[in-house]
DNA sequence: CCTCGTTATTCTCATACTGAGATTATCTCA
DNA sequence: TGAGATAATCTCAGTATGAGAATAACGAGG
């Protein structure tokens, strides 16, 4: 039999069925406070609870596709906004429907457009990170995986740009660090870190129209450099319980 | 409808069959240089092309145990591996029969069992990472990402401790940095280092038996310790090419 | 207008970590 | 027994770190 022969043949039934869904984790930091994109469900199972938005991967439809597209359909975004895959899930029994497998995304996004309900969400909203409902599925699991994946990634790479404006301030980009480690920082510090780091961030020359709204000099401008990856890395402090 | 009853009238067939498949990117270290487990495809398609070693899962089988299923099928190795889930892969051309869902994974051993030819392959061989020959399907791909994750986990995981035996010496430890990273160290920077770093490795108290084979001190024994982050950090060379 | 509190930016300084090289002692092999 | 190899330490200069302080520019309220 030949190759062509064989996949007419292929009877595609033989192998068992799953269904795959993409659950994107999509984060944003309002008020200094990192949030996170929920859906209430409007059918079963777990109709009425807060979930992760995703769904079903559409025939012909890569994954990462797929996964943006669930987050356009809530959120309406489609520009600037940095999505990678996560890691997925399939235990036997995580939806009660039938055997799925998720693939997980992380999305950031600068700005908060208020999110709006999908075809089968009842209702969406930002959530803050540490006043989360009861989610359902296994999203809770998935989201803490996302969290720890979206402080690493801070770490080694220029995402928290993915976070702020065209241009910012490195005070901009200091509160994305304390709103994703959910840590204070020592302003000086950092400020010396971020420009000691080749091609992290780049001057515009520019200085912000006036000071802050509680006083301040004007701040100097920057824009995202052209490094992928930040070296040496601005790592968290201390996490001792971590480490063992 | 109660959820039950919705449950109960729940036609899978509704959504999109995808069929999901795990990879295994195994791998070991034969003669100082770092070797990946490659199966030879006995049936279409990509027949008599080597592939990495993987599989439909099954009905109520959970992805890391497919994945480790997988594996054992290759190699009889059962112990001491450790096994970690990568990415998933879903471009809807990856594979011609139908479409597929790939989860891959990455897997380490310390000693390196001949491969078996598991049921649906040809051959199975360990091939060093730098006289690979063409690949089947997207695993090529698979193949860079896994070697990536594995080298950047080496930096801040003890990972490097399930290359070697249960009691190692520290030239050993820095042998597998070394092929896997593919770069030649400092030794005495790296005995400093490894040291230096709080539980990655303690102390059994013995020394080899003998020296090396070429000559030298019996060296001092060391077994894997607690630590499950290693901080300080051991960080590869600057990669210059990789930064911008 | 003037002062106070706030914020951006830059320094200082002690401590820690790094790469490169050298040193010493112990072993195998010819 | 001597040569070469290897394990384990040490030195030293360069760089990165955390903590704190100094300087200066601004907004707001009297």
């Amino acid at each position: 039999m030949s190759e062509s022969e064989y996949l007419a043949a292929y009877d595609p039934r033989a192998f068992p069925a799953v269904a795959v869904t993409v659950d994107v984790v999509a984060l944003t930091i309002i008020g200094g406070v990192l949030h996170v994109l929920l859906v209430e469900r409007g059918e079963p199972p777990y109709a009425g609870r807060w979930a992760l938005p995703g769904g079903f991967i559409r025939p012909g439809e890569d994954l990462d596709r797929a996964a943006a597209r669930e987050l356009a359909e809530e959120t309406g975004m489609t520009q600037r906004v940095h999505i990678e895959q996560l890691a997925s899930y399939g235990a036997p029994d995580r939806d009660p429907r039938m055997r799925i497998v998720s693939v997980s995304y992380l999305a950031f996004a600068p700005d908060l457009p208020d999110p709006q309900a999908g075809s089968d969400a009842a209702d969406a909203a930002w959530y803050g990170i540490d006043r989360l409902p009861k989610l359902a599925f296994d999203h809770e699991r998935i989201l803490g995986h996302a969290l720890e994946r979206a402080r690493a990634k801070l770490e080694y790479t220029p995402l928290a740009t993915a976070f702020v404006g065209e241009t910012f301030t490195i005070s901009e980009l200091r509160r994305v660090y304390e709103a994703v480690w959910g840590l204070p920082l020592h302003a000086g510090n950092f400020h010396r870190k971020i420009l000691s780091v080749p091609g992290f961030v780049e001057s515009t020359g520019e200085t912000t129209e006036s000071g802050g709204s509680r006083g301040g000099p004007r701040a100097k401008l920057y824009r995202a450099g052209d490094a992928r990856l930040l070296h040496p890395a601005l790592l968290r402090p201390e996490r001792e319980e971590e480490i063992r």
